[in-house]
DNA sequence: GTTGGTGCAAAGCGTTTGCATCTGC
DNA sequence: GCAGATGCAAACGCTTTGCACCAAC
């Protein structure tokens, strides 16, 4: 965690951005609650309680500088509001997500099933990719199975496989 | 074309829905502008050409309306505004899109490139999928190739293979 | 006449921006 | 003191909603 924190000061010096106590605590937050997708209102409201006086405007600008820098992702599952991912350390694409429409719950998948697909675009359809965006909808195992499954909305759970 | 529209009308008709003169110009815009990943803007101006009084909370009622019965598809691709995209006739799954990041063009894929991802969905993570949404940003083959290529701002192109 | 659909304007809501203030070299 | 960063409030832009009116059976 303590390395993740340094990595990402060392990235925001490397372009001369420093990091200032507020954007320590946003990139905090943003650790301790890995894979739970936060919109920026969440991040806010968390950073809150380290550092009450932030703004909710720093907060957009430092999520925003993060993106820029690719320590996040900044993902959206079609219900308005942007969602904030970090990154694996060196992973250089956005992870795949499953997004359960029975509870709405929304998993994780680090590992990149993207391989093969992605060759083909690069070859047949001449595009080279940067990054992708992989989300599936449908049933989440917790709902597809058994009937009567324990009710989870609003909340995450990380898959690592 | 005219099926299609008729398709639409008898889904309209099975869940006690009207296709009111809005409505089918509406269609029709969207007919008309396949593959153009039109905004919801976007459809009230073209609809407006053929029914110069039509407001946009009704364009936005109706495409909202195509959606539930997915004639549509409502995408996203992270500059804020929601778009609309026709299904192919019986197509079960949104098909996928590469977004140029040099200029904006936005192609799209109508294979199924996530056959054998989707198995690996369904059986590891044991998730029962119903939809996805696959989008790759990168450089498109206009850019990545020749320097001083056509510029293509705002415009798309469709790659049937 | 009842029901669903429409148009308009206002409201809602996530996000961005202008600006005065602050902080650290 | 200068440049970058912050906090606040106002502005913005897309989308939704309340409501009176309309159209079709």
């Amino acid at each position: 965690m303590k390395n993740r924190l340094d990595s990402i000061k060392k990235q925001l010096h490397a372009q001369s951005y420093k990091l200032t106590p507020q954007r320590e605590a946003t990139v905090l937050v943003l650790l301790e609650h890995e894979s739970a997708h936060l919109s920026a209102e969440d991040v806010y409201l968390l950073v809150k309680e380290k550092a009450p006086e932030i703004g909710l405007a720093t907060v957009y600008r430092t999520l925003e500088l993060l993106t820029e820098l690719e320590v996040v992702d900044k993902i959206n599952f079609g219900d308005g509001v942007s969602r904030f991912d970090l990154r694996k350390e060196g992973a250089s694409h956005s992870h795949h997500h499953l997004v359960c429409i029975e509870c709405g719950a929304v998993d994780e998948i680090q590992e990149d099933l993207l391989g093969d697909v992605e060759a083909v675009i690069e070859n047949k359809y001449r595009f080279s990719v940067k990054d992708h965006r992989l989300t599936f909808h449908g049933i989440c195992h917790r709902h597809s199975e058994k009937e009567g499954a324990t009710e989870q909305n609003e909340e995450n759970e990380q898959m690592q496989v």
